[in-house]
DNA sequence: ATGAAAGCGCTAACAT
DNA sequence: ATGTTAGCGCTTTCAT
């Protein structure tokens, strides 16, 4: 298309009469070359219109410089942003030390994830991130040789580095300020608790009603499919128990609820308050606009590529876990 | 971490008893093996764990199996998805065909877009799908020596396969519905007009407009930044011009027109009927929900990857260029 | 029906 | 301050 076949650091060195070491060591100032020469292997790399190739440099030096990270960024309209904005941070510290980030999409199934996995493998990775979709799996015995760090979630017995959000202290704080406006029957909604995001939320909410003298009635916690139809039907079965607030621990579902509660003109927060998780753009536009609960995305990215970083340059140090922290984002509708 | 080193093709034709060539070519069935003979080699491959290298495998036979996917996909919330949803139509072919598929950001920014092009160049791919941020670009010398197919918009003069969305067709199909509804003064808001896509959605309304013998009034178009803030800012200077109708080609700045008509209690589509470009779930939770162009993300993805293949099968084919319908989900905010 | 061996483009140890 | 050269792990031509 463009132009000419396969330059080669061959090439380049005949061009410049020098040798390939020169060149190469040009490209990667890996050794000392007088600026008279430099200048000559620039010229001709110039000329030829050279292109490393990095396969071949992958293949030699065994390192990819790329990471790879696999998360279910395809699953839903919002986990999709939630994940997106994550993959920004990762990229903009691996773009700081020229590494490649690779995505890959685990559709939040097992086996989809499990063949991503295996893809990587063979793919000469130097490093995975990933939110893995199970907390059961075994996912020691598919990696290959290449440090992982988790991202969002945990699977148990986990002894890697990993970086999630401290969703308990900020679902606990929801539920505690829901509290302090006087209200008693706080209803829950969320997801499966299989995820040890869903399930801290879930602590978090717990947790706050029981130090306030509150008793979790059943009859207000429901769990159900993550979807905006779940969501709504869920909302209309709570209804009927008579919540003056609920915390909605994921923000599909949340739609959901603000749809049934609009369709019904049941006014927010007069009849009943509402508290959700994620800050996205609609949630400032319903009426009235929501109080949310606001993960750092982005820095979970960023914290993760560092992590990373750490681990390829020191597979020995000791196993780093951070724990980030949400926001809440009080509006109108507590 | 997991298991032992590098086992290689060597190592497996050691522990089998054949040579390197008859391992290779019982991983890619590329001649034929006796069936006792594979069984050896399938077994010392399970012994020794063996898992290929491919990129030993992509600088011996120049062909990586990885078509890259440059897009603005960490541009915004909505942006973000549709572009996402292309990625999820785009894998469901390659991996069908054993293609890896790499997402690459654009940022709509021409800079970073530029550096992304090298980054790939050097990467070896073989092919790459590409929704180019501005128009004016040569992109043409950026490129390597892999075929390139356009997505959802097109570089003027541009000589290569394209998959892109019939904009001005639904968009006109939409402003006639409004003028059908006896809409006489409908206005237009979107971002600027730098983008194929945002030219052709244009177009689609003037077309409308005028083959229904109505007149454009420039006081009732207005462009401006792709944001919330901003469709809330062009929708309160709209209505001081009072149109019946509104037709906003971007999702994002359609969420701050409704956030306006909302605040200000202006009824839709009583005092102002809203048709808005993308089917996202937060258009069905507004009140009214929302009349919106869907675009065919998937399809979209799923065609530019099979232009693809087809190009790297055939590098001389003619030229393709397909335009794939949008859809008009009417609801009550018309 | 299978093997031997060259070589893809690069890096890096060893020379000079 | 620069050059020579052996491989990294694989595919593939040429033999047998």
């Amino acid at each position: 298309m463009s132009d000419s076949k396969n330059i080669s650091i061959k090439d380049v060195a005949k061009h410049a009469n020098v040798s390939t070491a020169t060149v190469s060591h040009v490209i990667n100032g890996t050794r000392f070359v007088s600026e008279e020469t430099k200048r000559k292997v620039h010229q001709a790399m110039d000329d030829l219109n050279y292109r490393i190739n990095s396969v071949a440099r992958s293949l030699r030096s065994r390192k990819s410089h790329v990471i790879a990270f696999l998360a279910p960024i395809l699953a839903s309209e919002t986990s999709n942003y939630f994940f997106m904005s994550v993959a920004a941070g990762i990229q903009s510290v691996l773009k700081q030390h020229r590494y490649h980030l690779v995505l890959s999409d685990s559709h939040e199934e097992e086996e989809y994830e499990t063949d991503e996995i295996r893809m990587l493998g063979s793919q000469m990775i130097d490093g995975l991130i990933m939110a893995p979709s199970s907390r059961g799996l075994d996912y020691e015995r598919l990696f290959g040789d290449y440090p992982v760090v988790y991202l969002d979630r945990v699977p148990s017995d986990s002894e890697r580095d990993c970086v999630v959000v401290d969703n308990k202290t900020v679902s606990k704080e929801a539920v505690q300020t829901l509290i302090g406006k006087g209200h008693k029957r706080i209803a829950y909604i969320s997801g499966p608790n299989t995820l040890t995001t869903t399930e801290e939320r879930f602590a978090g909410y717990l947790e706050a009603l029981s130090e306030a003298g509150l008793e979790a009635a059943s009859e207000l916690i429901s769990m159900g499919e993550v979807s905006l139809n779940s969501g709504y039907k869920l909302a209309e079965t709570l209804m009927v128990h008579e919540p003056t607030a609920i915390f909605v621990s994921d923000n599909v579902m949340a739609m959901g609820v603000m749809f049934y509660l609009q369709e019904k003109q049941i006014h927010v927060p007069g009849q009943v308050a509402v508290v959700a998780y994620d800050e996205f753009q609609w949630t400032r536009i319903t009426s009235p606009p929501l109080t949310v609960i606001e993960q750092p995305a982005f820095e979970l990215g960023v914290k993760a590529a560092e992590v990373m970083l750490d681990r390829i340059d020191n597979a020995d140090a000791p196993v780093q876990e951070h724990r980030l922290n949400a926001k809440l984002i009080v509006r109108q509708s507590i």
